[in-house]
Order: structure tokens, then sequence, then C-alpha cells
DNA sequence: GTCAAATTACTAACCAGTCGGTAACATCAT
DNA sequence: ATGATGTTACCGACTGGTTAGTAATTTGAC
């Protein structure tokens, strides 16, 4: 019968997962050089010959960990990215996702995954670096459409793309799971705010003003930006 | 005489900042552990003994990256937060040298920083721990100001300041020197705007603005009413 | 009894740090 | 100025500990 075979393959990989699982956790308390492969075998309660029955080297192990990064990554991303939504509340959706379900719910795997890119062979790092260009592409995209459709102020969509993917993964540094801290939907929720509507407050910009000379060079700045606004929407008309 | 003595002490404490420099480099690029003491050697055309005579092991050539990377963060943080600004100007002026002069002119000393903080003692990570948060602080204070007079819309200061910090640090990950990519001028101030106005479109947010043509109508009266008060502040200069 | 899971015992490579030494140069008493 | 004495900057060769990976062997579930 292959009911059991497929019982024992089951196992098999669910005891890989395990495998994986603690690697993740050591690499990212250790970092992956300095983690042995005695450590996340005594982190299973085995020795560390048994894990060659699951992985084929400690590079395997990181390779694994990686591909899982890269699932996490896209699990939902491009959905999110197709969705029949105004940009505004596609944003909105991709930063709860990001926040929450992938950094969030994988705090150590993206430790890992920030932190050792370059201990993998160049092969997959190219990957890696085309897979992490696809995902900013969404951000942009969504960005971008939401530029044209005038939702959105005109900028740059790929260096706002860039704040945005940064503010939320750097929450990997800083957050904390349980007890005290902010909750994961209080951070999501107030990154969105703070993008959507920005620091100042609303009703008067002109409080804002600290010495004239430095108001003015900024002032100038802006105008600048806007200059060459003006000129690439009317190259477009 | 003394004079000589000194001349002598310059030198070598010269030699050794080109070793910690080689180190930087080279812990960058390998991770600290990777990286052997014969790279860094060969890095500055020296042997690995030699090394020894301007550094007492391989974690205090690290200790010496951290206080360095610590003396780059605080060089002129503290004297912007006690600066006689209004909090906007004040914002600004810390984000234009977090990003250039911080993380810009540092690049490698601060992929070192962020990503090798568990390879040192306790107690040094404790004291790293410290400055951050005080870091962070100054950030905090700022934004609490700013609250507080009114320039700023009310939010939790701290996860704000995590925001700005974590869009800001996150640039030693996309920025790369040289040649084509943004200019760090360009980035600081995207980060600003994007910062204060936030995303969304200023007259509503709805599609007030929805074609090119309208658009460009919406930019120009802003750059107008920007000349008119950058004419306004230049009397006052 | 057989096969998968796991073990103990081992090897080969690597690397931080040490040691003994050398060449170049400075210092200074004579 | 000279040569005795010390110092600085460096090197090649080595050591001792560590660790990825392997081989031979045991355990135990069905």
């Amino acid at each position: 019968m292959s009911q059991p075979s497929e019982f024992k393959a089951l196992d098999k990989s669910l005891r890989k997962q395990q495998v994986i699982d603690a690697a993740t956790r050591v690499f990212h308390q250790k970092g992956y050089h300095s983690a042995t492969l005695e450590d996340v075998a005594a982190e299973l309660g085995l020795s560390k010959a048994a894990l060659y029955h699951y992985v084929s080297s400690k590079e395997d192990l990181l390779s694994h960990i990686y591909l899982q990064a890269l699932e996490a990554f896209f699990a939902s991303a491009y959905e999110i990215g197709r969705l029949d939504l105004a940009p505004p509340a596609k944003l909105r959706r991709f930063i709860r996702h990001h926040i929450q379900q992938v950094i969030i719910d994988n705090l150590a795997m993206f430790a890992v995954f920030f932190a050792e890119e370059n201990q993998l062979p160049e092969a997959d790092r190219r990957q890696i670096r085309r897979e992490k260009a696809k995902y900013t592409q969404v951000v942009e995209g969504i960005l971008a459409q939401g530029m044209a459709q005038g939702h959105f102020r005109p900028s740059d969509p790929r260096l706002t793309a860039f704040a945005l993917i940064g503010m939320c993964n750097w929450v990997y540094k800083w957050y904390r799971p349980g007890a005290k801290g902010f909750d994961p939907q209080v951070i999501s929720e107030h990154f969105i705010t703070l993008l959507e509507q920005g620091l100042l407050a609303r009703p008067e910009g002109q409080a804002a003003a600290g010495r004239p000379r430095e108001l003015v060079q900024e002032l100038r700045r802006q105008a600048q930006a806007l200059a060459a606004q003006i000129a690439e929407l009317e190259k477009l008309c």
C-alpha cells in the first residue's frame, strides 16, 4: 500500500521542516557562520549527524530558509497587486499584509533573510535580488497607478516604494512579540496613516515656519521639484 | 623631546585606522565570522601577525567599528536636537544629516553595525542598545515638541520615530554610490516631503485631479503659491 | 528481518592567536 | 661620526581548538 509510505513521507518532510525552523532560530540568534550544526541539532535534541538525513549541507539549510522567505513574500503580494480596488485601499492591504503576515509572523526568518544574503552562492544571490526587485515593483505599480488616478501626490514611485518598504521591514529590528510593546495591528494602522496623511497638522502650514532663510531654501527646492513634475507631465499631454 | 614620539603615535594611530577601515570593508563584504584576519591583512598588503600590532583581537576590531559608528550617530544628533529651530525645520535637518552624513557617508560601517551586533560580548551589546535608544529619543523629542506646538498631527511619537528611522536606515540596503541611481540630496528631500505631506493628493482624497491635464493645472497652482511664499520670505531676509 | 532514523567516533580543513626572529630606524654617550 | 642599545613594524611558521562532513554501527517500528 502507498498509504503508510505517504505517512512516512509526510513524517519525514514534517521533521525536515522542524530542522529548518530550528536552524532559523539558531541562525537568527548566533548568525549563520557562528552557529554550528551541533547547536541546531541540540535545539531539536538530536545529534549533528542526524541532520544529514534531512538536508545535504549547512548551506542547503540556509537555501531552504531563503526559499521559504520568498514564499512568504509572495504568498499574497501578487493577488493584492491584482485586486480590483482603488490604489489607496490596495496599498493599505499591502502594508497590513507585509507587516503582519510577512514580517511579524516570521521574525526570525526575515532576520536571517536580511542578514545572511552574502553567505549564499552567487547564483542564489542573483535570484534573491531578482525576486526582491519584483516585490518592490508590486509596490511601485500600486503607487504609480494611484498617482495616475490622482489619489496620490505625484512623486518618484520607486523612491517612495523604497521608503515604504524600509519603514515596514525595519519593524523586524525593534518589534518583540508578546507582553508590552506595540500591537501588530496598531503598528500597521499607524504606518498607513503616517504614509497617507503625513506628519504636518492639516489646518495651517503657516506656524510651521522656522528661520525664513532656511524656509526659503526649502520652498525653492519644493518649487524645483514641482517644476520638474510639471515638465514631465506636460510631455504626456 | 616629546615631539618625535608624538609623531610616531600619530603614525601608528593612522595605520590603526587603516586597519579598522579595511576590516570594515571585509566584514561588510563577507560577514564578520566568514571574514578571516588573513583577508583583512591581504586588503592592506600585510601579514596577519602584523594586525596584532594595532589591535588585540578580531573582536577588538569589531568593537572599534561599533565605537566609530556610535560616534557617527552622535556627531551632530544632539546639537540638532538642541537647536533653536521650529520642530519641522529641526526634523528636516535631522533627516538630511542622518541620510547623508551618517548612513551614506559610512555605508560599509553601518552595514556591519546593523548586521553583527550579536557577535559582540553582552556588555558591549547592552551599551549599543542604550545608545540606540538615546538616538531614537532625540527624534521622539523633536516629534513630541512639534505635536505639542501644533506643527505636527498628534500621534504616538515613538512609533513615528521608528517609522522615520527605519525608512532612513533602510537606505543602506539599496543605495549604491556613484553612477546612476538616486542622489543623496534627492533621497533626503523626497523622504522629507513624503513624511511631512504624506502620499494623498492635497485637494481631496478623491479623483479630483484624475487626468494629467488637470494635474498639471493643480501643480501650477501649487507652484504659484510657493513662488508667492518665497517672494514674501525673501523680503524678510 | 528489514529499512529508516539516529548514534558514536572519526577526519580533514580551517583559522585565531602565538612565537621567534629580522630589518630599519631612532637615541645618545663618547 | 660611531657604535651600543633600544624600539617599531613587520614576517613566516606553527599550535590548538573548532567544526563541517563521513563512516561504521546500533536501535526500533512494522
